[in-house]
DNA sequence: ATAGGGTTAG
């Protein structure tokens, strides 16, 4: 009898790989995926003894479903089975499916291993790793990587561009990666557009940005986001504010972006009504924790704590960012201790930044020590620290110390740092110091315009006249020009500008009025507030009638006269100028405050006032 | 299977 003979094992347990024989295991392995990974993945362990592949589906569902669970080690194990079983090479579209994962889970380096060793590259592969580098903020491998695929042969898509674009770190490298997207055509699609205008932006040409935004046939909401952001967070918000308008005309809705872009513009013109009226449409999206940040800080950098206060103890969600900003925000509003008991109580670990708004507390505080303390618990202190700490130090009319610290300091010692010091000088009115420290900043930049006008004014409060008419006349020589005081009030939905002695927007009929209300305004200061005009403030060698006379056009008391004349008794009067308050303008507003009863505001380039009943937040600090 | 915009300091 002839015997049957066996090659191996017998036929009926070969490999099964047809269809029919794996099908009910495969629906089986989907089935558990979508609720048991672990049993899901078992059951592929016994697909693999028994040397049954399975299907590309069966793969792509569960990695799908280790992404949804968030399992990374479950996803490794399908990861290491999609390779394990018999040695043949998985689907390409897999194999991005894996990388995908790896990216997901913020294993970048995970993915890179996986991406090296793929025998077949393809688009959506090079988009995944150069997507995932930029994400990461490691632009440069990403922008390599995109080099690297050229070099392949693979041609990028618009995912590819609108990923590498955000990498670029240079106005050169968009514009390098601009020209091919053009000669292919790509810039048609709306995500490549956004990310030209984004980038374009970014690298300080809005007008390129502008340019491709214009002539574009289809828009859509974040094209349109694209733009207004870039114009407001460039400090252009009267463009920002205009195209929103223009969106809006067009018939897009306002969405979260659209609205953040708009307050951010809002907080760059101090238009806190305007900013109110955006609050108002935010309601809709109440937990939205970025637009809930920009509403913060809007209300902060328009002097409104208070409301900022209210928003933030109802904000459900907070992140470092809202306390930084609220701590930064408080301090700069003139409520310095509230500032640091807020960051006491707060429960994340501060940054950078936050220690930036700590330490800014502590210098308009006065708090010395309390610096120092929170300074040497900075690990890694950075220029702005250096810089507050400089402004603590010399703010408390320790220039020695300042001028330590700054010779001991770990850090460039900059043009900042040096006009800290000098302002510090003049406040403490050490003029020796004060030119040493003058000459030090016009070595490093010769056209240094407030290091000019700085040393001056030190000059001129100590009557050096010869002194002051020599920097004069070097500024003149140089080109070198005074930025013209200049403040503004939000007035219905106009803003009013005053400039030193008059103004832009009204005409010459309407400022005799308000010149009559600033003469008013001091006699009624003189006789009820003992007013007595501060001379030491202005600058030249002239006669002290001639003083008084210039000291009553400074643009604040021009817009704080106006304020009083054109608000409803019930408003706070609300003024930004663009240099910092002047010492006679300062006494004279809290005087002002008092006999009128009204609280008024006053943002200068560092800080806000605010006066009432006689006194101001800052505590005649500044 | 891969893509775009919005928040804190200076």
């Amino acid at each position: 009898m002839m015997k049957r003979s066996f090659v191996g094992k017998p036929t009926w347990w070969r490999p099964a790989t047809t269809e029919i024989q794996i099908s009910p295991i495969r629906e089986f392995v989907i089935r558990c995926s979508n609720h048991d990974i672990h049993g899901a993945i078992s059951a592929m362990d016994i697909l693999q003894t028994l040397h049954i592949r399975a299907d590309p589906l069966v793969y792509s569902s569960l990695i799908k479903s280790c992404i949804e669970a968030r399992d990374i080690h479950s996803g490794r194990r399908v990861h290491r089975h999609l390779f394990d079983s018999d040695g043949n090479i998985p689907a390409t579209f897999l194999i991005n499916q894996v990388l995908g994962m790896y990216v997901r889970f913020q294993r970048v380096e995970e993915a890179r291993q996986v991406f090296d060793v793929m025998p077949e590259k393809n688009v959506v592969s090079w988009t995944t790793m150069i997507s995932a580098y930029t994400n990461m903020k490691r632009g440069r491998m990403g922008l390599e990587l995109f080099v690297m695929m050229g070099r392949s042969g693979v041609m990028p898509n618009m995912y590819t561009f609108s990923s590498v674009l955000r990498a670029s770190d240079g106005l050169e490298t968009v514009s390098m990666i601009h020209c091919p997207i053009v000669k292919v055509g790509l810039d048609s699609d709306v995500f490549v557009r956004s990310s030209l205008i984004d980038v374009y932006a970014k690298w300080g040409d809005l007008q390129s940005g502008f340019y491709v935004f214009d002539e574009m046939p289809t828009r859509d909401l974040v094209v349109w986001n694209s733009i207004i952001s870039g114009y407001a967070q460039d400090g252009n918000g009267h463009v920002a504010l205009d195209l929103y308008s223009k969106m809006r005309r067009a018939g897009f809705p306002a969405n979260q972006g659209a609205l953040t872009s708009v307050l951010r513009a809002c907080t760059g013109l101090t238009l806190l009504e305007m900013g109110r009226q955006v609050h108002t449409h935010s309601i809709k999206f109440l937990t939205d924790l970025i637009l809930n940040n920009a509403l913060l800080d809007m209300y902060c950098k328009c002097g409104s704590s208070e409301d900022a206060t209210c928003l933030f103890d109802r904000m459900v969600e907070k992140d470092i960012i809202s306390w930084s900003t609220m701590i930064s925000g408080l301090a700069q509003n003139g409520r310095n201790v509230e500032a640091l008991e807020l960051f006491d109580r707060m429960p994340l670990k501060p940054n950078y930044i936050t220690m930036v708004g700590v330490l800014f507390a502590c210098s308009h505080a006065g708090l010395v020590e309390k610096g120092w303390r929170h300074f040497n618990s900075i690990s890694n202190p950075g220029r702005e620290h250096y810089g507050c700490m400089v402004d603590l130090l010399g703010r408390a009319g320790k220039l020695d110390d300042a001028v330590k610290f700054i010779k001991e300091m770990n850090c460039e010692k900059d043009v900042v740092i040096w006009k800290s010091l000098l302002s510090s000088c003049r406040v403490h009115k050490d003029v020796e110091l004060a030119g040493i420290v003058g000459r030090r900043i016009l070595e490093l930049n010769p056209d240094e315009e407030g290091a000019h006008i700085l040393l001056s004014n030190t000059y001129a409060d100590s009557q050096q006249w010869e002194k002051v008419r020599e920097v004069r006349w070097e500024m003149k020589a140089r080109g070198v020009k005074k930025e013209p005081g200049c403040s503004w009030i939000e007035v219905g939905n106009r803003i009013e500008t005053f400039i030193v002695g008059g103004s832009s927007t009204r005409t010459h009929q309407e400022m005799e009025s308000v010149s009559k209300e600033v003469v008013r305004l001091i006699d009624r200061v003189t006789n009820e507030g003992g007013y007595i005009p501060d001379t030491s403030f202005v600058l030249h060698d002239v006669e002290v009638e001639q003083k008084k006379e210039s000291l009553k056009y400074h643009s604040e008391k021009l817009a704080v006269a106006f304020g009083l004349m054109m608000l409803g008794k019930d408003k706070d009067i609300r003024v930004i100028k663009n240099l910092r308050i002047c010492g006679d303008c300062h006494n004279f507003v809290k005087l002002v405050a008092m006999v009128e009863r009204r609280k008024i505001v006053i943002r200068d380039a560092v800080r806000f006032h605010h006066f009432q009943h006689g006194v101001c937040s800052c505590g005649d600090y500044w």
